[in-house]
RNA sequence: GGCCCCAUCGUCUAGUCAGGCCUAGGACACCAGGUUUUCAUCCUGGCAACGGGGGUUCGAAUCCCCCUGGGGUCACCA
């Protein structure tokens, strides 16, 4: 029987070649950049390829645009491709359109060969047929008209110019058994499959034609996908098997659910994986939150780099059930990420929102040789408001907002900081600081915890009544980072301006 | 509805293949304390799960069956 044998293909030392196979109809989904991830960690971990192949074979649909930003995304989670587009590689071309030589040789075979036969039934006429044999609630596929059609009476019409598409002749009472990594044997009954269109009205073949043929083509080893592609895997199977050509590993991940446990649409939040990288999620965190979505190292580990990841990946450790897409963890990771960051680091992969933001100029301020604090936008100045501001960001984009205050002459108070300023004893604490601050030979006062406290003590008030005014004159709110690194940031001048404005 | 897949805390999961080490571990979220004279971070503690029913077994989260529940798919899209 076919199963065995193509069982015993599997399992044989062939190399490891996985592949990622978009079609170029849209951004990256969030559902492909795992699946995408999981290719990559099984090549990188067993030493095979890792190859892009673009399903394209939807002309109506097929954009440059789309193709380019999918790439860019999958360049942003450091999924790098071994061949494929803008690589090289010896089994290309890596576009489907660009291989119909292939394909044609296929079809001539599987004409001749009688496993491929014209049907002239328009796409209504199915589609009445698939209407009624599922209302009828039988088990069992539907039959289409022109299965038995004389094969000189289909050459006839087609010689004639009736239109008609090419649809696979599944054989019946057979048994389909597909090994799976993740979830074991899947079995399905040929009977159970319909004859699926193979070739479009046109000629143009289907995905499910040109998926096998170009997985046999470029032998690949593993086929590692979504799981709602599981059903179509037997038509792949028997394809493969009436050409003859080996039969990939298959692994059908779990898919990726949304809040509401169905398939992640854009119906329940953000799917494309744009969507993230513009909000501000630092890719690796984004690696990592994409590998705890239905993979797990062990018990305990959460936080893992690439490197980690390709260390210990194995299909088998990849969940079968579902996985809602959880923002609070993503979140979570991001901080992570985020706290752990060299300032260094994050001071570069914040500058892009800063600069949108208009906060920064292109170049900075001044050189990398600047390192007095008070010239403000130079590198030494946004490196030390990052240290500042780090364990307080979530995003990376957080960051202009929560930092404008810092960047501007002046501030405006918000409404818990103006009642904070608005009393005698606050008046009396922040006009005496603003006169020590401008007789100070230094700014701000060496040894600023003794300083302060040493203010406090000649008002005769507790401390709180001297940092929550001065906080709240100086960043116009009552949160923050700490008070030496707002009079750090801000500097002499318009740390005093700033008390003077609400005195 | 047919076919297929799945089923452990609210969420992501470990444990299931080789049944006892599981009075089920970790993480997120949440709650309560503590550190930080702000916020955030950090630390400590707490809450919280094997969907149900039958078997098999000395013993089942783990094996088998049924039920229930959820999901996927049923295009000349991929």
């Amino acid at each position: 029987m076919w199963v065995a044998s193509a069982w015993q293909k599997m399992t044989d030392t062939r190399p490891v070649r996985v592949r990622f196979a978009p079609s170029p109809t849209g951004r990256l989904h969030i559902g492909g950049a795992r699946t995408a991830l999981f290719n990559w960690a099984l090549a990188r971990s067993l030493g095979g390829a890792f190859i892009l192949r673009v399903e394209d074979t939807d002309t109506e649909r097929n954009s440059e645009e789309s193709l380019h930003s999918i790439l860019e995304s999958l360049r942003w989670l450091g999924l790098d491709w071994d061949e494929g587009p803008e690589a090289n590689g010896e089994f290309g071309p890596y576009f489907q359109t660009q291989r119909m030589a292939n394909y044609q040789a296929a079809i001539d075979r599987g004409l001749s060969e009688g496993w491929l036969y014209r049907c002239f039934a328009s796409a209504e006429e199915i589609g009445e047929l698939v209407a009624e044999h599922r209302a009828n609630k039988r088990s069992g596929r539907w039959e289409g008209p022109y299965r038995d059609l004389p094969v000189a009476e289909a050459e006839a019409r087609a010689a004639a110019g009736e239109e008609f598409v090419l649809r696979f002749r599944v054989p019946m009472g057979q048994d389909v058994v597909i090994k799976d990594h993740i979830r074991g044997d899947v079995n399905f009954r040929s009977d159970e499959v319909e004859d699926w269109v193979a070739v479009r009205t046109g000629g143009m073949p289907t995905y499910n034609f040109c998926c096998a043929i170009d997985d046999a083509d470029m032998q690949i080893s593993h086929v590692i996908r979504g799981e709602e592609h599981l059903v179509n895997t037997p038509k792949q199977v028997l394809l493969a098997e009436a050409l003859g050509v080996a039969v990939p590993d298959f692994a059908h991940v779990p898919l990726i659910l949304g809040e509401d446990g169905k398939k992640l649409s854009k119906r329940t939040g953000d799917t494309a994986l744009g969507d993230y990288i513009d909000k501000g999620y630092p890719a690796d965190a984004l690696f990592n939150f994409l590998a705890l979505l239905g993979f797990s190292i062990d018990d305990k580990t959460t936080v893992f780099s690439r490197e980690e990841l390709v260390q210990h990946f194995d299909l088998k450790r990849i969940s079968k059930g579902g996985a809602l897409f959880d923002i609070d963890k993503l979140h979570w990771i991001c901080g992570e990420y985020i706290r752990h960051m060299s300032v260094a680091h994050l001071t570069d992969a914040v500058l892009p929102s800063l600069r949108s933001a208009g906060l920064v100029s292109e170049p900075l301020v001044g050189d990398d040789s600047v390192t007095d604090l008070n010239v403000i936008g130079s590198r030494a100045w946004l490196e030390r408001l990052v240290a500042a501001m780090q364990e307080r960001l979530g995003l990376l984009n957080e960051l202009p907002e929560k930092a404008a205050f810092l960047f501007s002459e002046g501030v405006e108070l918000d409404k818990k900081a103006a009642k904070a300023v608005a009393n005698e004893q606050a008046i009396a604490v922040l006009s005496h600081l603003a006169t020590a601050f401008e007789s100070a030979d230094v700014f701000p006062p060496a040894d600023w915890s003794a300083w302060v406290n040493e203010q406090a003590a000649q008002l005769d008030v507790g401390m709180g009544k001297v940092m929550k005014p001065l906080r709240a004159a100086l960043s116009g709110t009552l949160g923050g980072p700490e008070l030496l690194d707002i009079l750090t940031l801000l500097g002499k001048q318009r740390s005093v301006s700033r008390i003077r404005a609400v005195l």
